[in-house]
DNA sequence: CGCGATATGAAACAAATCCTTCATAAATTT
DNA sequence: AAATTTATGAAGGATTTGTTTCATATCGCG
């Protein structure tokens, strides 16, 4: 009904098209709305191919030329705005601010939106379940993604049994994956300009049989290619240069759904982590905010630093 | 910009439209989105007029023809689609829903519109031109933190000279210290339930007199007491627990404000790291957005993987 | 009621757009 | 290295779409 399913259709067929074609496939993926007022010609020169190609992809996609297209995908996005536009007015409440801060926080709260637009409930909660039941987790994130990979697995500790920080560089990479099947999980992460270690380590890892869940920018990205599932964050911001709060904020949801559901398996090991902080000294006595903190119990374990 | 005005184009010619001209005005005025998806004849059998008569109907609103009116009338719709109502139909799916995933994407949210009342554009503004001068910069951040310490020193290191992500347990603290002084800048990030060895290094590091930045939760926690100037962020999130996306984003928008105001200077560093990069084969080779990536140039260098 | 002016649709024409064919180039296999 | 398959763009034919023309109809007005 909406244009969800010819995303899918371009992202199913996207690794077997000929390498103009899969140009063809990542300017339409990407401008899809833009794409009805283009003519064939118009793509063509976008993606730097020829007409014919650009004709023989949709032939691929199962239409009868470029025109069929067109007219489906025009009656989608008229499904989609007509649904939409009603709230176009009721929307021009956001902000009247000035100033560069400003505009790079809406930019990110833009993203953060896009996020539940792009991924459905459905996703998030199969992420979440294939989580919490996986033998063991492997984390992989390389360059800037490594901080969003370390701040999953250094937090995913306190609730799933065995996480595991990839780590090149860092001793042996086959010792570290030595024992890696298909009962685990593979969390990779990687954005625009893809890291090649990251890519060639998640193509060795995957014919270990885990289930591998990519977080990235595009479901055409070469990881999202060879997960099995993809989580879309945008990364990208217009104006200015790319942010990694959006994934920060989907990071942060799968850590908050997975310790709702694991917390009454989790709360024992706090407490003995909490015993071993004291005995450590780990965190400061009193804080600032000691006034608010009542004693530990459930529920309120994680506004610790953890 | 948008489609009002052609709406009050035909409103306002109306009256001296013979009636087959105004049966067209009608249904256009109606049904305008529609219009992009129609053709010429498509549009004369819905107004039950000739498909000459809608020619001339566009005519007399100043078009060269039906043609250019769907040009025109595109534009103006892709305009309005991507300026307001994409932000609003990300909302609706977000509001609309009722979901754990939504949830906390709405606290994020929130989060990070606080974030904006807590710090003035001027305080902001000032911690950027602290960076920027800095002789060299020193980031601390453990356990959770350490993520985000983490991503500021990987990404800041393009734009800043000399950029130190402190790390305890790596070597010796005190010869990573040795030679801080007041021309530094220390940015120590902590929240709640604050890391004793963040507090005690930070109490160690204040009397060698470097200008310190607190990222942190609260203008009474520890590290902002120490601190010159405190960026506040909140994280604790009411019903659930705990997210790291706000302070993310306020660290996003100093690394952005930082690479536009260095941008000219960083522009040969990042020259010759690209140069670098393809030696050591760094990243893969085309993305999906490779089509519309134009040789390296200014403004777009941070569109890479950092 | 009749004349001129205006409005209208059918059909011919023009332009834009789409699709197919074919020759060449690249990749893959033998 | 040759042969086969596959991929690609250029060019031209086919189709759809847009515009103009022209004959007829309608309207307003004396």
């Amino acid at each position: 009904m909406n244009t969800h399913d010819i995303f899918q259709q371009i992202s199913a067929n996207y690794e077997r098209l000929p390498p103009s074609q899969k140009k063809v496939a990542e300017y339409i993926f990407h401008h899809l709305n833009q794409a009805i007022l283009l003519n064939a010609n118009q793509v063509a020169l976008k993606a730097k191919v020829s007409e014919a190609t650009v004709i023989r992809f949709f032939n691929g996609l199962g239409f009868s030329g470029f025109a069929e297209f067109k007219r489906v995908l025009g009656r989608k996005i008229m499904a989609d705005h007509s649904t939409s536009s009603r709230l176009i007015e009721s929307a021009k409440t956001l902000e009247g601010r000035d100033s560069l801060f400003s505009d790079i926080l809406l930019e990110d709260i833009e993203k953060i939106k896009a996020l539940a637009s792009r991924i459905p409930d459905k996703t998030f909660n199969t992420a979440v379940e294939k989580l919490c039941s996986a033998r063991r987790l492997y984390v992989l994130g390389l360059r800037s993604s490594h901080a969003l990979a370390f701040y999953l697995a250094f937090d995913l500790r306190f609730f799933l049994d065995s996480v595991r920080l990839i780590q090149p560089g860092v001793g042996d990479i086959p010792e570290q994956l030595r024992d890696m099947g298909p009962p685990d999980v593979l969390v990779v992460i990687s954005f625009k300009r893809h890291t090649r270690t990251t890519v060639e380590l998640t193509e060795r890892i995957k014919p270990k049989g885990p289930f591998i869940i990519a977080i990235t920018n595009s479901a055409l990205s070469p990881t999202a290619q060879l997960s099995d599932m993809a989580l879309i964050a945008e990364t990208k911001i217009p104006a200015h240069f790319e942010s990694y709060t959006a994934p920060m904020s989907l990071i942060n949801a799968l850590i908050t759904a997975i310790a709702l559901r694991k917390k009454d398996q989790a709360i024992p090991v706090l407490k003995r982590l909490e015993e071993e902080f004291s005995r450590f000294n780990t965190f400061v006595k009193q804080g600032p905010d000691a006034f608010d903190r009542a004693p530990l119990k459930q529920g309120d374990f994680l506004q610790e630093e953890k």
